[in-house]
DNA sequence: GTCTATACAGTGATAGAC
DNA sequence: GTCTATCACTGTATAGAC
């Protein structure tokens, strides 16, 4: 009878690091995790992480790019084919908008997923190496959509176009990671959506209305 | 001829030592800041923060509290007030999210403002302590607005309501901690709103929208 | 090229003297 | 209340083994 060897060590060095960063730093944060902590996980040297990846935060990057990446590159392949279909017409706007939701909530859907809460606060940290990373990963996908968006309501000044895009963000990757505050208020039963596409309709719904809304230069309406 | 003397250390050291912490984390971030350099830049002893606030987050809960605090009050009484005034009636919800946002962008809207950048990180933050100031400050007045937005707007179940609640508070705090990605994107020259009220309109307008569509059960419509 | 052991400066925290 | 000394731990760098 032969027994299959199952090795302890199945996959590369790098490819055993970025898993342990991912479920560590996903669980308690980048900077809750240590190195030390990955290494130990990863069954690594303490030095493995510096070699391959040049430092920590180098780690991080190559685990956000793994995982963002692919997923950006779907939502512009994805829009590019919805402008061909379309030809001159512009996208109607809930169109546009659920190509550019549908892809990465679909993807981080997942009961215990944290990955989204590290990810938002990323967009936040002043540190600038995450500042590098972050711009690099998402400013290709931000500029096409919000080309696009600029096509599909030329009724917008470019200030209110891109003050909405940012409403519209605020309100997706605060979807995402399971709101803190709100999730435990009013309730202590089941809330929020479970389903991916409804959370998706729901979140395009929102956006679009607030988009198509015509506001010349308002100041305060009377009360 | 009398000279009036100009004490070094004006404030006690608790005032000094969180005067120093709000600057310093607002420019680099909680962790990107030792307590050596906030002692040092308070003109105190290194020991002199735990003494006082029992830990380096100690100091971080102490700096919200006195920031927010104060604001979230005066929230409550705004809401208070215009919900007495109104009766039996619920608020019209876009009088209800002018309340909502006002006091804060007010408040945080100057030039150099970064802290709330650093108030959107922590409503991220994964690791305990961070979970149970933010909880203990933002809990209060996520279920007094709840519970008024459930009053003025019962067209929705309770999962939209909480849902859309979320879009509503992505928005805002993403609004406020000026856009990373999307103010650097599509332009090179003046984007966004640089005043506070006309942001604060936008706000209101964008998400009373959402607010207000009735969508029953929808899975995506056709396309 | 890859991995290992080790060294180093800087961190948050604390006990105990003043 | 304040200060010094000290602790365990962090990210990083490097010399040298395979």
């Amino acid at each position: 009878m032969f027994y299959t060897y199952v090795p302890v060590k199945p996959a590369s060095t790098q490819a055993r690091l970025l898993d342990a960063a991912e479920s560590l730093f996903s669980e308690r944060g980048f900077q809750g995790i240590s190195i030390r902590e990955i290494t130990d996980q990863a069954d690594a040297n303490l030095a493995a992480v510096n070699y391959h990846f040049g430092s920590k935060a180098g780690l991080m990057k190559a685990l956000i790019e793994r995982q963002i990446g692919p997923l950006n590159q779907l939502r512009i392949e994805e829009l590019d084919a919805a402008e061909a279909a379309a030809g001159e017409q512009p996208l109607p706007i809930d169109s546009l908008l659920r190509i550019f939701f549908t892809a990465p909530i679909r993807h981080f859907h997942k009961p215990g997923q944290k990955l989204p809460n590290l990810l938002a606060r990323l967009h936040q940290d002043p540190s600038p190496e995450v500042v590098e990373v972050v711009v690099s990963v998402f400013q290709p996908i931000a500029d096409r959509f919000l080309t696009a968006l600029h096509r599909s309501a030329p009724h917008l000044s470019e200030a209110q176009l891109i003050t909405r895009a940012m409403f519209m963000k605020g309100a997706m990757v605060h979807a995402m990671s399971d709101g803190l505050i709100l999730a435990s208020a009013m309730t202590e039963g089941r809330v929020s959506m479970d389903d991916p596409e409804e959370l998706i309709e729901e979140l395009v719904q929102f956006c679009t209305e607030g988009f198509r809304l015509h506001t010349p230069n308002s100041g305060p309406p009377a009360e």
